[in-house]
DNA sequence: TCTGGGGTCCTAGGACCC
DNA sequence: TCTGGGGTCCTAGGACCC
């Protein structure tokens, strides 16, 4: 008998922002997405005006600018090393770790360790903070679901201090009382809405209700929900992450373009980050589809396409998925489109050591992974892009705006923080 | 002017097989 | 007149997550 623990970073991409450039202190910070175009995350200055995530950034610029406010591009990869660091700050605590996502952890703590779980808790929240600067809560409880509950508690009440420790605890129902179903980890804005039609309006209600009208309202998933609430677990800890499925890379454009030229530049972009990730988890795949489509939000002719092609045999050689991936793009190019978003899908990948070996061409496929050894070696000691496929230009329309990005303080030796 | 990116799981229905 | 039944696989679409 074990618990769950959830340790859950407080507006990540905002706090790391701010931990290294302290002067954005209690100021309302946001981080925009891709393109600058809206908020994916926020100070609690920023949630204090009221600025909702996924807002765009035109309609709240008077906001910031009233309030002195910040707003700044987003910085991936500062934000995936920062990440590793506070994740990698766990393993002090417990050696049953799940990275669950980029600013999510949970952890397997031992029963025996009950007494002094809580402790444990704030002890995790004070070296995570010592040691990058990021403040987290923390949760406690039976079930990765009510671990949620208990993490949403501790990052309202000002008394929880940021833990709260849900484990037999006599104030769970209460706890459950206070969570609106919208909040509980599953219930999504359709199901919520169902939920509330019903009556059923807290956590607690959905932990109360009749679990086969939930089965058939919302699938085997709904019942989990219940069963999880119930103490029951029913989502499984899984510290070894699971063999994707799917790996895709794809973007909006900084500005949306017909011209085929440019297009061929952005998927063969697309296509040399889609096949280093490919590598980068040691897959294969068997399969490519190349995606366009217009923008929605424009009242322009509306368009969107896709094309999958087979990869025969399976490969992880960019050389190899080129070709394909500008075939599909020919299957789906039309005259007199503006294309604002593009990208490119794997599916079908297969882990590259169980992958029977090449007959035919076998020779030829060992140059390529020599090749494509050293051009990721290269990448990563001197930067992204420092060897790619030259026929394309890494530039254009499609190219990605960053117009308000802060420096990669970790990543980047040209660009490590000077103190004076 | 300006609206993200990358994933997972579940189900119903159709094709196909014996 | 009479028109099976059971199984598998695949896909599209919908819901959710961060």
């Amino acid at each position: 008998m074990s618990v769950i623990g959830l340790i859950d970073a407080n507006n990540f991409y905002a706090s790391i922002e701010r931990a290294f450039a302290p002067e954005l202190d209690r100021r309302a910070l946001v981080v925009l997405s891709n393109n600058d175009g809206c908020v994916v995350a926020r100070s609690p200055e920023a949630r204090e005006l009221k600025i909702p995530i996924g807002v765009p950034l035109f309609q709240i610029r008077h906001l910031l600018d009233r309030h002195n406010g910040v707003a700044l591009s987003s910085h991936y990869t500062l934000y995936d090393d920062m990440s590793w660091r506070f994740q990698s700050c766990l393993e002090d605590f417990t050696p049953d770790i799940e990275h669950y996502s980029i600013d999510e952890v949970f952890v397997k703590m031992p029963l025996s360790s009950l007494r002094s779980l809580s402790e444990t808790g704030h002890e995790m929240r004070r070296q995570v903070r010592a040691l990058t600067g990021v403040p987290v809560s923390v949760g406690f409880a039976e079930t990765k679901t009510l671990a949620k509950i208990a993490i949403e508690i501790a990052k309202k009440s000002t008394r929880a201090n940021g833990m709260v420790n849900l484990t037999g605890s006599p104030y769970r129902d209460e706890a459950l009382s206070r969570v609106a179903v919208e909040n509980v980890w599953g219930c999504g804005r359709m199901y919520s809405a169902l939920l509330e039609r019903n009556g059923i309006k807290t956590a607690l209600d959905l932990r109360n209700a009749d679990e086969e009208w939930i089965r058939k309202r919302m699938t085997v998933v709904g019942a989990r929900i219940v069963q999880e609430l119930r103490g029951i677990q029913c989502i499984p800890f899984e510290p070894t992450p699971k063999v994707k499925q799917q790996l895709c890379v794809s973007r909006s454009f900084g500005s949306a373009t017909e011209s085929l030229h440019d297009l061929r530049a952005a998927v063969a972009f697309f296509t040399s980050r889609v096949a280093e990730k490919l590598r980068e988890h040691r897959l294969l795949a068997g399969e490519l589809s190349v995606f366009v489509h217009t923008d929605r939000f424009k009242d322009v002719p509306q368009y969107a396409n896709s094309a999958r092609l087979s990869v025969a045999p399976k490969s992880d050689s960019t050389l190899e998925l080129l070709p394909l991936a500008l075939k599909g793009l020919d299957a789906v190019h039309r005259e007199g489109f503006q294309i604002r978003k593009a990208g490119v899908i794997l599916n079908d990948l297969e882990l590259a050591d169980c992958a029977p070996r090449r007959l035919w061409d076998a020779a030829l496929y060992e140059l390529h992974k020599r090749l494509m050894g050293v051009v990721d070696a290269l990448n990563i000691k001197f930067g992204k892009d420092t060897v790619r496929c030259g026929l394309f230009p890494n530039s254009g329309a499609w190219r990605t705006r960053f117009e308000r990005r802060s420096p990669a303080y970790t990543t980047d030796w040209r660009q490590l923080m000077t103190a004076h």
